[in-house]
RNA sequence: GAGCCUUUAGCUCAGUUGGUUUAGAGCGCUAGCUUGACAGGCUAGAGGUCGGCAGUUCGAACCUGCCAAGGCUCACCA
């Protein structure tokens, strides 16, 4: 038999998955040992595998296998999520380039069309998964709108509502005119631009004089209802009762008083916007002041802005930047640095913006969820995320959790006629209540729907419970099995929209922690420690590189640079190193296949003596890995069965115990 | 603006409560090897006043203070 110099890993990988597969050995059912339980964090189901998705399940591949061989019950359990806002916006780009836009669509229409879309394009990801060799149980895959894990959602929402942690209300949100959604304080993402600090006359009514303000944003002067200084301020104390127009369109407002002000910054005079601006909104309050708001709901201008109707507020701010100037109400421009929020899905420019949405409340929820971080119940490696964790928990607000969407769990308020509405899992059940309650004539076409759909976190926040019915019934013997679970492996990027919402859920709904370890680790980054992207071109095909170095070859080189917490900067030269060390163990192989036994042999002194060496220094390094495992640091763990293999087996226990040429061995 | 983290060989990192470390690993590098498992290999070797300054100590990569550079998280200063 003729075995190959060099390692095939194609031939090899491909085989053992489909066996491995054929055996259901990744498949798991209760029984008498111990269980050892994970749950994938689901990938977007219209999402490819990327670098990061590789590190992630690489290293949850590895804690699972290693846990298998421990002889636990294993139970990796796979999926996918819904991912509202991405998904809905690939459906809504697809019907386009279709000619069919969202509008002319009706509500079922559409997400027809969606689940068309995640039946032909969701699930990529897991086969790519299968590729990598990920040793989930397959059998289970869920997904978070499948109706089991929606029915939960829906449980859940109506449960937080009934417990009066869910509320409605009208409060200054974070609008993505690009999506025309809602979104919660984390998928903000806050940069730090260079801008243009406008210096703008305001003329005072019924008097020659001006009163300077300084703005980053000329086009909300529209949406002015006051002007604010500090009472303090001797430069303004006479304007007291007087009132400003406003320039351009000469709308009279009254100058407030209030030590909010920075007298040092800008002219110590403030705009005040309370529509379009979360402090001008908090002063208006105080100061009832009325809120013009300007904009519609995709960044344009609308009547109440009495100029430039119709037309974007950034080609607003230029042009209104130039009738300032020719009307001689721009002082001066100053270049200044100052933080702009922008959409984490579309990168559009957030609009503060006033509106009616529902929000949990974090206070109640949140204390707990802090308290078994910091007592180390839930383990955080490496542990400084506990104080970048508690920072958080600490300074949490509401969550609003409607989007503006129709992909995802539709929100089960349902309005009355009168205007009032009433929570319930099911159209039957909240037309029960409102008759109860409201009105006994009512009939169920009198209901209608909360249109909005719940922020996809509101759905995977239960993921480690609802994949195993845990919300729907706690008393079930698998969730009894598999709950809490016990390592999450994750990105440190979704720490707060993920991770601490699950330890919420999960103390809120059950009473129990969902994980035991959270295991962080940190980015993909290329040789130069940039972040991988696209429009840098700088991201390799991980399909590709499996085929170039294989699959053990490619998660070997990232497992070697891959300390808890640190970035990796990925460089194709260290799927070389796994891949030759793939090619070191088969030619291990290869020699010793190639030895003849002689049952009847002496084992030489030497052998002896080389064999009690090797066990002695593989029982020490076994207790190393162990060790290293225990800490989470795999890429130590895996360096010491690197030497363990290359430097100890190879070097020098095979050649210790090498025969003679062509002789044959004990 | 607030909080936190990092800085050790060319690169990526270890270095456990300060003393068996004249500071380690992998990769890379240099010089030799067409050696019967493996050139995706073997052998030999070079490389660091542990970011800087000051202090504590008999003794500091490790503790303290200041400074410098890089990074992360949070934040309503127009």
């Amino acid at each position: 038999m003729e075995i190959p110099k060099q390692y095939s890993p194609q031939k090899t990988e491909n085989k053992w998955y489909s066996k491995w597969q054929e055996n259901k050995y990744f498949s798991s059912k209760p029984d008498d040992r111990p269980p050892y339980t994970m749950v994938i964090p689901p990938p977007n189901v219209t999402g490819v595998l990327h670098m990061g998705h590789m590190l992630n399940n690489t290293i949850q591949d590895v804690l699972v296998r290693r846990a298998r061989m421990q002889s636990y019950n294993t139970c990796w359990l796979p999926g996918t999520d819904h991912a509202s806002i991405a998904t809905e916006a690939k459906v809504v780009n697809l019907l386009k380039t279709k000619g069919i836009s969202k509008s002319s669509l009706s509500r079922e229409e559409f997400l027809k069309h969606a689940w068309e879309w995640k039946e032909k394009h969701g699930g990529i990801i897991l086969e790519q998964l299968k590729k990598l060799g990920a040793s989930c149980d397959w059998d289970r895959t869920k997904f978070t709108m499948d109706d089991d894990l929606s029915e939960s959602v829906i449980k859940v929402f109506v449960d937080l509502y009934n417990k009066g942690l869910i509320y409605r209300g009208v409060r200054m949100v974070n609008w993505d005119p690009k999506a025309l959604t809602a979104l919660s304080d984390e998928e903000v993402i806050h940069k730090e631009l260079k801008s243009k600090f406008y210096y703008l006359q305001y003329k005072i009514e019924g008097s020659d004089e001006y009163v300077t303000i300084a703005t980053t944003r000329p086009e909300t002067i529209l949406g002015d209802t006051a002007i604010c200084v500090h009472p303090d301020d001797e430069r303004y104390a006479h304007l007291k009762g007087k009132k400003a127009l406003v320039p351009l369109i000469n709308r009279p407002i009254p100058f407030i008083f209030d030590d909010y002000v920075d007298i040092e910054f800008g002219t110590g005079a403030l705009k005040v916007t309370p529509a379009h601006d979360i402090n001008d909104y908090n002063l208006g309050i105080k100061h009832n002041l009325k809120s013009i708001d300007i904009f519609n709901d995709n960044g344009t201008l609308n009547e109440n802005a009495e100029i430039f109707i119709g037309e974007d507020r950034f080609v607003v701010r230029e042009k209104i930047v130039e009738s300032l100037k020719d009307n001689n109400h721009l002082v001066k421009v100053e270049e200044i640095v100052n933080s702009v929020g922008f959409s984490e899905r579309t990168d559009e420019v957030i609009e503060p913006k006033l509106s009616l949405q529902w929000f949990l409340k974090m206070e109640k929820i949140s204390k707990p969820a802090l308290e078994v971080v910091m007592n180390d119940t839930i383990k955080f490696h490496p542990p400084k995320f506990k104080n970048i964790y508690r920072h958080w928990m600490e300074n949490v607000r509401d969550w609003c959790i409607s989007r503006q969407l129709w992909w995802g769990q539709q929100i089960p308020a349902y309005y009355l006629p009168d205007g009032n509405f009433v929570v319930a899992e099911t159209t039957e059940k909240a037309l029960e209540i409102a008759r109860e309650k409201y009105n006994q004539d009512l009939n169920i076409e009198d209901l209608k729907q909360d249109e909005d759909v719940l922020d996809t976190w509101f759905s995977s926040w239960l993921w480690p419970i609802s994949v195993f019915d845990g919300i729907r019934n706690p008393d079930n013997k698998e969730f009894k099995y598999y709950y809490p679970t016990n390592d999450l492996v994750t990105a440190p990027e979704i720490l707060f929209f993920w991770v601490a919402r699950m330890i919420m859920a999960g103390l809120e709904f059950n009473g129990e922690i969902p994980f035991k370890n959270v295991y962080l680790h940190g980015i993909v980054r290329d040789k130069h420690g940039r972040k991988m992207s696209k429009s840098l071109g700088n991201s390799p095909d991980p399909i590709g590189l499996i085929e170039q170095f294989g699959a053990d070859g490619v998660r070997v080189g990232m497992l070697l640079s891959s300390p808890a917490g640190n970035d990796l900067l990925f460089d194709e030269s260290l799927c070389e190193q796994g891949r030759n060390f793939c090619n070191k163990i088969w030619n291990a192989f290869r020699l010793i296949k190639g030895w003849e036994i002689n049952k009847n042999q002496e084992q030489s002194e030497e052998a002896q003596i080389a064999y009690k060496w090797f066990k002695a220094n593989f029982n020490k390094t076994l207790e190393t890995i162990n060790n290293h495992f225990e800490k989470f640091r795999i890429a130590d763990a895996l360096m010491a069965v690197y030497k363990l293999i290359w430097d100890d087996f190879c070097s020098w226990y095979l050649e210790m115990i090498k025969p003679p040429y062509q002789q044959p061995i004990d």
